[in-house]
DNA sequence: CTGAAAGCGCTTACAG
DNA sequence: CTGAAAGCGCTTACAG
């Protein structure tokens, strides 16, 4: 409401003056103190401490060509990856760089547009894609990208999906436990992950001789959990669910409960993510615990690797990801023959 | 690894010389197209198309004074809110404004620290903070500053805390049911949302004459709740469980069911948060649900009218948060007043 | 060790 | 409607 009177910083050349020096040795200063003579250094030291001076970042930045800031670009949406996004500033700030979060509304291509334009602003040093981007050549940008999507598309050249071994451990267990029939809820097409894991799901389906009842394809929501199985048939003989996330697997138990079967002692529900309240709802949530803060660290260090032109930094660990098995997988009911019969 | 081959951005000169105008010119061009002549504006045109021209972002905000860039700065942690900063980052773009988070460790008096620092980088045109800052004068500041704790503040001014009139409803709610000795399970006192709760609850407790065995103070977590709820003694009486938020109410639930209570049976549950999983819990989850988008986005409103110079915007619903009622919380078991009788 | 000068890529009065 | 000039606040050779 009312005008606030608001201070103007002070400049170099104000401090220059009130030290009785040279722009240029108060720069100086800024940029190594001991280059300096003690005397000089001295009352440099004190202008700008009496003026209390900060560098116009803005100004150097536009002179060294360098911001020290870092672009992460992203989709809007729920699954906003908080922790993530924390973990890659923290590390972004220990090395000296700003993070610039910039959520794009719309798909791919759009974030791809978006990434053309923040590369060529000068405004950030390099940039990390956290969703899917549909850019030609990564190459020909004016500062490096680094895609965390990029794990996916290298392990698909090696025949290797991301998450691809999770989903196997999984099915592999369930069928291990007697399972034969199986659901799987998907979560938004639109994510990689969600697509990976079904995918996989179907390959491992089909190379185990199991049957899966079919794919729903969700939005990550609890809601979609819960209508995916109470809209199955009472005949269709699933006893194992394998969820898009715990969010989804929560839904999927409650729905399953609505209609008289208990998990899981009629039917087992595997989710994804390990959640907080998860591991302490009743059944407890066999899950997939996914270490999305190392994996935004690694990413952000391959980005900082890139722009200082060094190596590649080695993976942190090697498998981020491990399976969780908790209360709510068990065997399958002993009825569980009968309606699978055909 | 090897050395990509980047893209220099081309400059105004480039564009001006191919287009075969002063860089004067173009810089108009990039303004205001109109102010053109056609033929001009034509040739002009082409060159930036040509030369796939974008403006560097850094000298312009160096020259103009202005970035079109908020920093958010809050407390890196578990807290991190993922979809707050989602929807601020939207309706600031919406504005024509970047984003810059600034997630930073340490406690109040770092923050506001790096807030100054940040105001006078020349780097943003204004600051939202998130967490809790130890500030002074915000008024001294050379960029626009709004808390979103502000509400505290300003509330408490008028002798009420932000989240006073949820936890009076929950627990007049539940002392209607017939409850009558109560326990709180508080989140991080570092925060000032679990102060506050955790003062209205015991004011509350207190004006109603009700009994509460304690006050907990836990960090968040779920671990938090079930370590409180099994730690009573069992003649403590407590029939009701005021908990920090959804997770820590999870926490409450498992760790009365290990010790035989069953919720709401014995003990009736609150959450906080209105998390997705709450609510498909089994019981579902009583809670308190809250706007965090409609909270950033008012937030990011404020912040920008006060860069703007124009009067503070409407708040944009009067009231935010309110209490949704679920399975976790029913009348106390008959048998309550044989432990309370004292 | 220090200063005068040039320049980073823009925008904005000021003339014409 | 367009251009020459000044300048935003810095850094960095280049002299001394």
């Amino acid at each position: 409401m009312s005008e606030v009177e608001r201070k103007r910083p002070s400049t170099i050349h104000e401090v220059a003056r009130l030290a009785g020096v040279s722009h240029t040795t108060v720069s100086r200063y800024l940029q190594d103190k001991d280059s300096l003579k003690p005397k000089t250094r001295i009352k440099v030291e004190y202008a700008v401490k009496a003026l209390d001076y900060r560098p116009n970042l803005a100004a150097r930045s536009m002179r060294t060509r360098r911001t020290n800031r870092l672009a992460i670009v992203l989709a809007t949406g729920p699954n906003f990856p908080g922790r993530a996004l924390s973990a890659a500033a923290e590390t972004a700030h220990q090395a000296g760089y700003q993070i610039e979060v910039v959520s794009v509304e719309g798909g791919p291509r759009v974030r791809a547009a978006r990434i053309d334009e923040l590369a060529r602003s000068g405004q950030v040093d390099g940039i990390l894609a956290m969703s899917s981007i549909d850019l030609k050549s990564s190459r020909s940008l004016e500062v490096p990208l680094v895609r965390s999507e990029i794990h996916d598309e290298k392990l698909r050249v090696l025949g290797e999906l991301a998450g691809a071994t999770e989903v196997r451990e999984i099915i592999e267990y369930l069928a291990g436990l007697g399972h034969r029939t199986f659901l799987h809820v998907a979560g938004d097409q639109e994510f990689s992950s969600a697509r990976n894991r079904k995918s996989v799901y179907l390959e491992t389906i089909e190379r185990l001789g199991l049957r899966s009842v079919g794919v729903v394809d969700g939005d990550w929501s609890a809601q979609s959990g819960y209508d995916a199985i109470t809209a199955l048939p009472a005949d269709c003989g699933v006893t194992a669910v394998v969820a898009a996330n715990d969010v989804v697997a929560m839904g999927v138990i409650r729905g399953a409960r609505s209609r008289g079967w208990e998990v899981p002692r009629d039917l087992s529900v595997f989710g994804w993510d390990d959640e907080a309240m998860g591991q302490f709802a009743t059944p407890s949530l066999s899950t997939v615990s996914v270490d999305r803060e190392a994996q935004a660290r690694d990413a952000i260090h391959r980005l900082l690797a890139e722009i200082q032109g060094k190596p590649a930094p080695e993976r942190s660990a090697r498998t981020l990801n491990h399976v969780i098995y908790r209360e709510s997988t068990a065997p399958p009911p002993p009825a569980d023959g009968r309606s699978e019969a055909q």
